[in-house]
DNA sequence: AGATTTGATAAGTTTGTCTTATCAATAGGC
DNA sequence: GCCTATTGATAAGACAAACTTATCAAATCT
């Protein structure tokens, strides 16, 4: 059973007239007559009691014409589901993201897709840079909002959407908080609150580099997991740190952010995705980033 | 688009490894390689991600993949259900029958059908044997219980399920009620209560044709349309009539029953369909009718 | 580096679907 | 009652397609 015999037994079945039904389908009388039969025997019964005046259904021929009705349609709407999904109109998308330097733009970004794209299904997921890896190799994320990755992740692909300076952070309440600019061996003596590794390996591994460039080893004595909760010890005068200016989002009140100088090399903002997986509504919010590129770093609030 | 590509398409799909799926679906590798090659071009996307030692399906396959199934599921439903259909087990069956002569072996009839085929679903109807023709030319009902047909219908095919004897009715305060058996000239004086000529012409014209033979012609003082009707009226001493020996079935008290002697042909119970259209359910109730024939002129509770 | 696995490609065969030509049966017209 | 038109089935041959075997190229594993 092929779905052409389908075609041709909806054909005859509607017209109740092999000729005219052969026309309609672009096929000789013969073929027709030839392919119900086949399907006559195929499936064991007839469907059609015939005389040469008359065509009529058996019953199993009626049967079988709202079955193979609803066949021919399923396979229609396979295909235009098929190129859907392969145009980005329709589909999944796990977007995955950390909270800071992101939070302003991307419930924008956001509601674009969602306008444009209405029939992909859209989950976000906050991941910090670490759990987005693993959760590429799990397939369970197609984009992530990141940092730099560490080396061992060829497959995925990265583009850079901005850059955050780093700024030193201290409670407002501090001595240096009031300054324009400080040199990052001012800190030299400081406590220091840092992102844990496990949970930040990029920002942490930075920042204790800059700060023996600076000719220090920092003191840490705090490794929170949430960078709202370094923030918030940073207030309560538990030590001081360095962190990407998008993390001003997260809080302004008691605590001062003071720009370093001479200023390190500004941090980056990814994008990443596994480009040995096949998503076109991925590519498809891809594009849609790119396009929207200008706005982003404006939406993010950053110093220009 | 045939059912093959999706068969092959499935295969692929769930081995993710042409040369496997190539064994598994009894075709060589490269035959397999170009029917996806084509089902891909036929659908304008392509459904896998090739590299010669990994096959990964793109977001358009993993679609197509469950639509696919979907399709092949549907296939094989429709492949049982005809099967079912023509062997009778599950389809749709009218029976129609008029009240009185049915009235006690139907029930049984139908409880036995229902347990044989649960799945044809059986509706019944109420018809006189006149509408019954209507009824089978609108292709309304499969089977009907009726009188003898009026000559015009040589579609119809018909089977002898027994016969009845008449009977004269008359109220039990009838003057003959209580006779072994009348000679039917007795009743020539008698105003006679007949069923409606349009209701049951079988039935009219055949006691007309009877009290003829008899040497008079009925003085018909009322034409019910129903035979419950025509039975109160007897009851109420509006007439006498001359009935199948069933409708004792429909009225015992107030009315008395007289056989005849010499007792006229018996009037006989048939069972008809109109062998033209294809209808394996109704086929197995006549066959379930056949093989409880010696039961049913006992429920039917004739006199033997 | 060599061996092995695997999908694509090429050439040739086979299968089966299609077309044209024709027939047989039925219904309707004259 | 005969003739004609319509219609589905059948037969023969043409054509298209799907299939097989043989081979290659790329990539992984030893």
């Amino acid at each position: 059973m092929e779905l052409r015999h389908l075609r041709y037994f909806v054909g005859v079945a509607t017209e109740l007239n092999f000729s005219k039904a052969a026309e309609k389908l672009l096929v000789s009388q013969p073929a027709l007559s030839t392919q119900i039969v086949d399907l006559e025997e195929d499936l064991g019964a007839p469907l059609f009691i015939r005389s040469t005046r008359q065509v009529r259904l058996t019953a199993a021929g009626e049967a079988f014409l709202e079955e193979a009705e609803d066949i021919l349609r399923r396979a229609e709407v396979a295909r235009q589901r098929v190129a859907r999904v392969a145009r980005g109109e329709e589909g999944e998308l796990t977007v995955s993201f950390f909270a800071a330097p992101i939070m302003f733009f991307l419930p924008e970004l956001v509601r674009r897709f969602r306008a444009a794209y209405p029939a992909v299904s859209l989950r976000l997921r906050e991941l910090t840079p670490d759990r987005q890896l693993a959760a590429f190799d799990r397939n369970e994320i197609d984009v992530g909002f990141t940092r730099p990755l560490p080396p061992g992740h060829p497959h995925l692909e990265c583009e850079q959407l901005f850059e955050e300076r780093f700024l030193a952070v201290m409670a407002e309440t501090h001595p240096l908080a009031g300054r324009d600019r400080i040199s990052l061996d001012e800190l030299a003596g400081e406590p220091f609150v840092l992102m844990d590794r496990a949970v930040a390996v990029t920002l942490y591994d930075l920042v204790i580099a800059l700060c023996r460039e600076a000719g220090f080893s920092p003191l840490v004595e705090h490794t929170p997991d949430l960078m709202a909760s370094l923030l918030m010890m940073v207030a309560a005068e538990q030590g001081v740190s360095v962190v990407p200016e998008g993390v001003r989002n997260l809080r302004d009140r008691q605590v001062a952010y003071v720009p370093l100088d001479p200023s390190p090399d500004p941090i980056p903002l990814l994008l990443s995705w596994d480009p040995g997986r096949d998503n076109p509504a991925r590519d498809a919010f891809l594009r849609l980033v790119r396009e929207g590129g200008p706005d982003i770093r404006q939406q993010a609030r950053l110093a220009e």
